[in-house]
DNA sequence: GTGAAAGCGCTAACAC
DNA sequence: GTGTTAGCGCTTTCAC
């Protein structure tokens, strides 16, 4: 609201409610000492000016914004929107105000932390971007607290909460067992990222204590039309069960797989994130969920205790995934 | 960076200088007066010290934070989720910084927008918001300015960007028609949102001019389960040709379809948004491409004309759309 | 229980 | 060309 063109000042409140400036940011900090009779007439006039208090203002005399950065890559990629999404949610309720880059180049990166810093964030959300360690530096240099979110990083004190990807490529070699798979292949991401490399450790020594092995393993890039033609090195070796990465990767193997082995021909696929898309008949692929929704309240209540003093060390959190079966797993014969 | 624990403040940079702490503020501005020796000096110090500026001290004096609130409906919804993406690369280019809300509830909405304010944005970008009305009175009761993106309004005096959606419906009528069609069917948004009607009115208008006109109108919620189920509307109908308001829509029904009447009995069927999913050979569904790059970039344009005092009155803006033929309306028996 | 005054870090109008 | 000073709107000691 505004008076004459202009937002409406503590000031102006006080006027009104015939009191000091201090009394007016009292009353409506909810302070114990203030007698009912003023708080009831500041409310009353701060509600009929709609007084809302600039909080850049108050930023600056607190030291402390409520505004927490959140870096994510690639809002293309459905999980990182739904990530995203759940994290504004939470944030919302927890009175924080997310400043968000998304990108994907090291440079924008760069400069979208520096300006992060520059707003004064009070933590930093990172959420498996490619560029872990800009933004760990970053944040370390200026003390910012930081959360990664499903994202390893190669020791430094900064908090992180992510799934156990250990257990759950374990989880898939049980379920691709026990569904009669005989022939493994893991369809992972490029680069070995740290994520795609533990999912498969936990998924080959699983089967290794099975007595199986994984037979095929191809690294591809994680865009989906890049999958779809390094997908063919997968087909060619002509495995029975497949697990994927990421649901990215997952689609386009089914995608690659339908024109040329068929729906008969298709091996069983297991994906990792479960995606709106996991779920449409098109795909009806059997994935692993990674329980976004807990993992996002976690990083935005751990982001919170870290911007407030209540917590001064690093926090590391795993969150246990589980799988989610549909008919990509279905037996063959049956 | 710090020192002590504690950010860099212009007043140890100006001192490592030897110079004032205005000198510094101009010297890092650019004012053309600092003398270029004395400029140096500056810039060292600064580099030395790693200094960043305070904005948010910087914004309570300048009274612009060079923060944009964004305001958007549902990340899960991939077209969304692109134009934020783009939204946020633009706004980094123009040195805007993007507070985010993502949420689909009103009141949610009503929160975040007072949030925005307190926070004193320079200026707000809507999303297609279903809850737009509330956005418009908060930034005009708050004098905020206001970016409308794909959204229409009740007439408002605040800016607005969007798609020509009546001229999209007619390219898609002229589409459809040199294909064969001949049994049309408009597959539309619940509650008739202005778009929807829109494409709707461009599609049945340019068909009428051609003799023919829309058979079935069915509105569907734009989520993708509800509108699966909604589709066998559609289908029962039997038509030939289905325009749909967006990409859900089109891929719901093509899912629909697909086990019911098969890909023979399959009609053609035309999207909006040609969103990622368009392209991958389980749809190669033609759309309407609105051109979000282009939309984007002038919707941060526009916002930053508004914020800055260059521009003082609503900007409304048209961009066109074109469409991207894929396999979906390839004609039947050829 | 309430008011006066100082100060968060920055910029700019005003001096010289 | 550079320094001094005031002030953005808020909170919070310190005094009473």
């Amino acid at each position: 609201m505004e008076r004459d063109g202009r937002k409406v000042r503590s000031f102006e409140v006080a006027e009104l409610a015939q009191i000091s400036r201090s009394t007016v940011s009292r009353a409506l900090a909810g302070d114990p000492r203030i007698s009912n009779t003023t708080r009831e007439r500041v409310l009353a006039a701060a509600a009929e000016l709609g007084y809302q208090p600039n909080l850049i203002a108050r930023s600056l005399k607190n030291q402390s914004t409520g505004i927490v950065g959140v870096v994510v890559t690639d809002l293309n990629n459905p999980y990182h929107a739904h990530a995203l999404q759940l994290l504004i949610e939470k944030m919302g309720a927890k009175r924080l105000a997310p400043l968000v880059f998304a990108g994907n180049t090291a440079e924008g990166a760069e400069k979208a932390i520096e300006r992060l810093m520059s707003y004064q964030v009070d933590a930093v959300i990172a959420l498996a971007a490619p560029f872990t360690q800009h933004i760990i530096n970053a944040c370390l240099a200026g003390s910012k607290p930081l959360v990664l979110m499903n994202r390893h990083d190669g020791g430094e004190p900064v908090s992180a909460i992510g799934g156990d990807s250990f257990a759950a490529g374990a989880m898939v070699a049980d379920h691709l067992i026990s569904r009669g798979g005989e022939r493994f292949a893991f369809f992972g991401g490029e680069d070995n990222t740290t994520i795609s490399r533990e999912r498969e450790q936990g998924f080959s020594q699983r089967l290794r204590e099975h007595g199986r092995s994984v037979d095929i393993t191809v690294a591809s890039p994680y865009a989906y039309d890049a999958a779809r033609e390094k997908a063919h090195e997968i087909l060619r070796a002509k495995p029975d069960a497949v697990f994927c990465a990421n649901d990215t990767l997952a689609f386009a193997l089914m995608d690659a797989a339908r024109p040329t082995v068929g729906m008969d021909g298709m091996p069983m696929i297991v994906g990792y994130d479960n995606s709106a898309l996991a779920s449409r008949p098109v795909y009806n692929l059997t994935s692993v969920d990674q329980n976004l929704e807990d993992m996002t309240t976690r990083t935005v209540d751990i982001a919170l205790a870290l911007a407030g003093d209540s917590v001064r060390q690093p926090v590391r959190l795993t969150i246990e995934p589980f799988l989610v079966e549909r008919a990509s797993t279905r037996p063959r014969n049956s």
